[in-house]
DNA sequence: CAATAATTGATACTGACTATCGCTAACCTC
DNA sequence: GAGGTTAGCGATAGTCAGTATCAATTATTG
């Protein structure tokens, strides 16, 4: 498993930052009883590596050592272990982000692709009143706000 | 224009309502240059029976006499006319649904697939507002609800 | 170190949808 | 109505994202 490092206080040295949180989701499936592969650990340190949300298959293109069926089950486990989000673009693309955990929303700038936590917003407790309103129970919801970044909307 | 005429292949009898949403989505169909065909009425008339949101395909098992891109292609003027709107569930699966026009949102039962109208749920400037606080400059969301309506919640 | 079970990767497959293209029929003009 | 455009049709092939299969590999455990 590579990875040889000291785990405990890690940064003392120059090591790519990714490299902690690539440690730190690794050792983090490990206690949910996922193995600890190379593999997997290549797909984590891709994804850590992206700036923006990302597609599977750009994740692919960018693991060509990996195998793609290993990269969606890696992406998969990712989401469902909620280290990785979910993100859907206006057009229904589908696209991965790290997650920064707990419930939240984006803010996906049409132009460049940045994301942003949506903070502040509480919309569940309205939600469900309106929900409860219509005879239903709300037990989820799923929301994407849309539009452009600070530097993307001067244009 | 069109179609006050029974057309021979009709049943003037008791013409099931759903026939005068045909006819008037005929008619704005129309209006906008769409031409009048038998098959697109088919797969409008299919669309207005359905009793809640329905995929592609069952649509395109609902009509066998009816080529699969037809119903495909008629599918897809429903949703650029607004006659339409898209529906997406939990898991990702798309499903559409006679519009009622305007934006909103719908509020989707996890166990029956019906759905609701969201009503009096004005989360608009919420998120505008939001968004601004994130620099960014909103200019659409997409939101579902999930829940189980009324009937369903009692298990 | 051996046993065992998770994981991998090559590849075949699936499901949902789109592109192609020769043919048909709706609509417009006269 | 008749004739000419051309939107629209349907059969089918193709695409794309993602999943299933399965033999070989490898992390973990006893």
């Amino acid at each position: 498993m590579v990875t040889t490092t000291p785990r405990h206080t890690g940064h003392e040295h120059p090591r790519p930052r990714s490299a902690a949180v690539v440690d730190d989701i690794v050792a983090q499936l490990s206690d949910q009883g996922y193995r600890d592969t190379e593999p997997r650990r290549l797909v984590i340190s891709a994804v850590a590596a992206q700036g923006r949300p990302f597609t599977a298959e750009e994740l692919c293109a960018s693991l060509p050592c990996v195998g793609r069926a290993t990269v969606y089950r890696g992406l998969r486990l990712l989401v469902e272990t909620d280290q990785v989000c979910r993100v859907l673009l206006e057009d229904r693309e589908l696209r991965y982000q790290l997650s920064h955990q707990g419930h939240h929303h984006h803010l996906l700038c049409a132009v460049c692709g940045a994301s942003a936590d949506l903070e502040g917003c509480d919309v569940e407790d309205m939600l469900r009143e309106a929900a409860t309103a219509a005879g239903f129970r709300m037990s989820g919801h799923w929301l994407e706000v849309y539009g452009r970044c600070g530097e993307c909307a001067e244009d």
